[in-house]
RNA sequence: GGGAGAUUAGCUCAGCUGGUUCAGAGCAUCUGCCUUACAAGCAGAGGGUCACUGGUUCGAACCCAGUAUCUCCCACCA
């Protein structure tokens, strides 16, 4: 035998992607007389490195999209990349500076080179490891969301939003990344829980601001004015100097004396009013808030209801600006350790105390947010938001796990504007034109935009050279967010072939961590610009751990690198290993073992094709094994039936394990076991024809989750012409026959016999091969004369026969109500057959003891259905059958 | 602080509209096997008061209420 023992995928993996691409498999196109099927990539970062979680999800997709393809859809699957505007940007900074540039230093357009370079440098290589994934990707349609089509595309919706006056500009208070330099959206902003402290700052009050009345009180306290304190809590000391008044609850009995007064800000000197607000918790920290407009969304909120001043202390880095007067130029938090200290020193630290919180960080650069006035761009969300919940809530699309439906509801219930402008220049440039008079327009180029500034000014004499071009660029969100549409061309030409052919797509997989980001926008941007949704189905799957739980990251090292695996166990091996484990919604405990499982089934499906290769036929043989056939045929039907359930039902790894066992179970150990001939001995035609239909079969079930073994199998079995590839081969339908429910149960129990005979091998430490005699005492011997070589052959019997009693010297078992004997000459432990036997007798009248107790209960007789009654009826004879059984046997002992 | 979901074998999870002694799978564990397809294997076995407490019902892992624990989402208490 010339094939190897183990299979060995790095032999064949590369072919066969090869060959798939020269065949045009992967290849999509408009086609009528077909069925659509089309998924878009959640496209990643340009730069980006397959990890984990690129495998987990680009798996599920693959699985999704060939098994469309063998359905005889028109599978498309449409590739590309993100430009990750924060992400890349930093990147290339921080590769800048390696080379000892700075990025203040250039100019955007020698930055974008740089980028530029980069991008092509690294960019798409993530694609090319998508490949040995084995990724069933339509190549030819990869697209990148900076690419010129693309970038005319979000223009385009950017001028047109305008134009619905859905985008408008303003000063708000926005998340400000100081390390990015840029402003996020709420969404790009995560939560961090750590412990913090608290610092209590005695502000002087100034002795003069306050009422005769309130003075003359605190005198009749001893008190001089001038020693008076308001003490406040603050968690960023650091911006004292950015304060413009201390508020206090109106109703705060503790304060009244201050109403009016001022403070004196510590080290500073300045004088600032004291406020009255409900807004002040009384039993927060000491009931006095210090109130930073520029710095604080509620203390800006406050100041614009109090017509208070903003004074911003901060640089776009995070270091302090003249404003401040006191630590000028230092960082934020290196100014908070300065200025603690000199508080301390100065006598204006009450105390300090720990206590948990929460800091907003950047998603990307994770550094820690600050909260910032800012003239921003923004998109308003309310009225794409009420449409893009409908179509969830009715089921128009669906969320796969469903409970993220109420996720997706409460988000869209309470969502804000979205702040699109990013302070960065690797991204789509804002089309907005400033004219010198400081008003702007928006406009698709520079050219248009000047026709508009002549007509809104007035002015027929400005020149190109007069408009400033808004420096800011888009959030990527906003070119993402139009990725089904933009990637078949739906903006530049909205009725072409393929956008009416492939749109909507059909099955969305990603994150639930950008269920929000991305998913729910392009839900709005499909209703707005299509009127139609851009998917049905969403399938979120989980977040890729380590064996103990714990995220993988870079720090921990923890994660493998997939390449690495591919090669290790293949890529057959590591899809289904992720697969085993990857409930949708659930998070994916990543276990070497996994994968190692995925590579041992390989391996097992490799060697079931080995030995059919190994059989000769002789022609001469008649066919012997039809049971074994008839059976195995119904049990293939029945599982595809199940099969298409799941996949029906997005229950994937469900799918894969109901494979994994047809294959392991039903075809090696059973199908195989019962028609494999002796060694060297010849097979029949017509066994050898049905075995390898059976293999193809389960072949093409499983080419979705393990695309290269199953073709390199598919084509060593047989001389296949030119288009004959299991990669298209047509997916199997399941072929309900009479009766097969019947033949199948028929079978378990002659297994069953099989398996009762191995115990008795077991127990007696017989070897596996020994020739043993059966005999059963039944009225019935159907299913014995039926199942007689199945049975014989899988638990090594010589005769199966039909006895009135036991035989002396054997050892029995019970198996569908019949007692089986194994007749063992010198070889049998009378007081343990007999304690086995009683034991089973108890068992059996607890059992009919049960069911006659829920027989003889009036109430469960009048109120079961006739079915489930009947089911009791059955159960209560068939028990009576078998404690007869039993102590006849015991008595013949 | 608000909301949602979860809690079933050592681990990861199934268990559809309540009805085969209070239950299944894969992996792991244990026992015995190198039986010429596969030791990346074969044949067996053990293992669960279905989180807890009540309730509804003839009957509850499943329905209801409460409790506990966990996870996720949202949130401006300095």
């Amino acid at each position: 035998m010339s094939i190897a023992k183990t299979y060995t995928p790095a032999d064949v993996e590369a072919k066969w992607y090869q060959r798939w691409q020269e065949q045009g498999f992967f290849k999509a196109k408009a086609n009528p007389r077909k069925q659509p099927y089309s998924v878009v990539i959640p496209p990643p970062n340009v730069t980006g490195v397959l990890h984990m979680g690129h495998m987990l999800n680009n798996t599920i997709q693959d699985v999704l999209v060939r098994r469309a393809r063998m359905q005889g859809k028109e599978a498309c699957w449409v590739p590309g990349t993100d430009h990750a505007s924060i992400a890349t940007e930093a990147k290339v900074v921080a590769l800048l500076k390696e080379q000892g540039i700075e990025k203040k230093d250039l100019t955007r357009e020698q930055f974008l080179e740089h980028a530029f370079a980069w991008k092509e440098k690294y960019g798409g290589i993530i694609l090319e490891q998508l490949k040995q994934l084995g990724a069933s990707c339509d190549w030819d349609r990869t697209r990148f969301t900076m690419e010129p089509e693309l970038t005319q595309a979000v223009l385009r919706v950017f001028v047109d939003l305008h134009q619905k006056g859905l985008i408008y500009r303003g000063v708000r208070m926005v998340n400000w990344d100081p390390l990015g330099q840029t402003a996020l959206s709420d969404e790009e902003v995560i939560p961090k829980d750590v412990m913090a402290k608290m610092y209590y700052l005695r502000y002087a009050v100034v002795a003069s601001s306050l009422r005769p009345q309130a003075a003359s009180q605190n005198e009749s306290l001893e008190l001089a004015a001038d020693s008076l304190w308001l003490t406040v809590a603050t968690s960023r000391p650091e911006t004292i100097m950015a304060d413009v008044a201390v508020a206090v609850n109106p109703n705060d009995a503790r304060y009244t004396h201050l109403h009016g007064a001022t403070v004196r800000i510590p080290l500073l000197g300045r004088e600032i009013p004291v406020i009255l607000d409900e807004y002040v918790s009384i039993d927060f920290g000491t009931g006095a808030l210090k109130v930073t407009p520029a710095h604080d969304l509620n203390d800006y909120e406050l100041g614009v209801k109090h017509n208070l001043p903003v004074i911003d202390i901060l640089n776009n880095d995070g270091t302090l600006n003249d404003k401040a007067v006191l630590y000028v130029g230092q960082e934020r938090f290196a100014a908070r350790r300065s200025i603690v200290k000199d508080l301390e020193e100065a006598g204006h630290l009450v105390k300090v105390e720990e206590y948990a919180s929460i800091v907003q960080t950047s998603e990307r650069t994770k550094a820690v947010i600050e909260p910032r006035l800012s003239m921003q761009w923004f998109l308003k969300m309310e009225h794409m938001a009420k449409p893009a919940l409908e179509v969830v809530e009715n089921d128009t699309i669906k969320l796969h796990p469903a409970k993220f439906k109420n996720t997706y509801r409460v988000w869209m219930e309470n969502v804000r504007d979205w702040c699109i402008s990013r302070q960065l220049w690797w991204g789509q440039q804002i089309p907005a034109f400033y004219l010198p008079d400081g008003t702007y327009v928006v406009a698709l180029s520079a050219e248009e935009a000047l026709e508009l500034a002549r007509e809104q000014s007035g002015n027929a004499g400005l020149q190109l050279t007069d408009l400033r071009q808004d420096e800011d660029v888009l959030d990527t969100w906003f070119s993402s967010w139009l990725w089904p549409i933009s990637v078949f061309d739906g903006f530049k030409d909205p009725d072409n072939a393929d956008i009416n052919y492939f749109y909507p797509t059909n099955d969305l997989v990603t994150g639930p961590d950008i269920l929000f980001f991305w998913v729910a926008r392009m839900i709005m941007a499909g209703l707005e610009y299509r009127k139609e949704v851009p998917f049905r189905n969403v399938y979120l799957t989980g977040i890729v751990r380590d064996a103990q739980g714990r995220k993988m990251s870079k720090q921990l090292g923890n994660s493998p690198d997939p390449l690495d695996l591919i090669k290790q166990f293949g890529a057959d091996g590591v899809r289904t290993g992720m697969l085993f484990s990857a409930p949708a919604g659930n998070d994916l405990l990543y276990d070497e073992k996994l994968v190692e499982q995925g590579r041992n089934f390989s391996n097992k499906l490799w060697n079931a094709f080995r030995l059919t290769q190994g059989w000769e036929v002789d022609a001469s043989l008649s066919f012997v094994n039809e049971k074994a056939v008839e059976w195995f045929s119904a049990r293939l039907q029945a599982t595809i039936t199940e099969l298409d359930e799941h996949f029906e039902k997005f229950r994937i790894s469900d799918a894969l394990m109901t494979v994994y066992k047809l294959v392991w179970d039903d075809f090696c150990s059973f199908y195989l076991e019962m028609v494999k001939p002796a060694y060297l001995a010849p097979i029949d035609a017509e066994t050898l024809r049905h075995t390898t239909g059976f293999l193809e079969t389960l072949l093409k079930l499983l080419h979705p989750f393990m695309p290269f073994i199953t073709e390199e199998i598919w084509h060593e079995l047989a001389e296949r012409g030119p288009k004959e590839y299991v990669c298209v081969a047509a997916w199997p339908k399941a072929k309900p026959a009479a009766g097969a429910a019947d033949l199948v149960a028929r079978m378990s129990k002659a297994l069953d016999i099989v398996a009762g005979v191995r115990v008795i091998r077991n127990q007696k430490g017989l070897g596996p091969n020994k020739p043993l005699t059966l005999a059963a005492k039944t009225d019935d011997a159907s299913l014995l004369t039926d199942y007689d070589a199945v049975i014989r052959k899988l638990a090594a019997l010589t005769e199966i026969s039909v006895v009135d009693a036991a035989p002396a010297a054997s050892v029995g078992f019970v198996s569908g109500g019949v007692e089986f004997f194994v007749p063992l000459e010198g070889q049998i432990d009378l007081g343990a057959e007999k304690e086995r036997l009683e034991k089973e007798i108890d068992y059996a009248r607890g059992f009919r003891d049960s069911v006659l107790k829920k027989l003889s209960n009036e109430k469960f007789v009048a109120n079961a259905k006739p079915d489930v009654l009947e089911r009791e009826r059955q159960k209560l004879a068939d028990a009576e059958a078998k404690i007869t059984a039993l102590e006849q046997g015991l008595t013949a002992l």
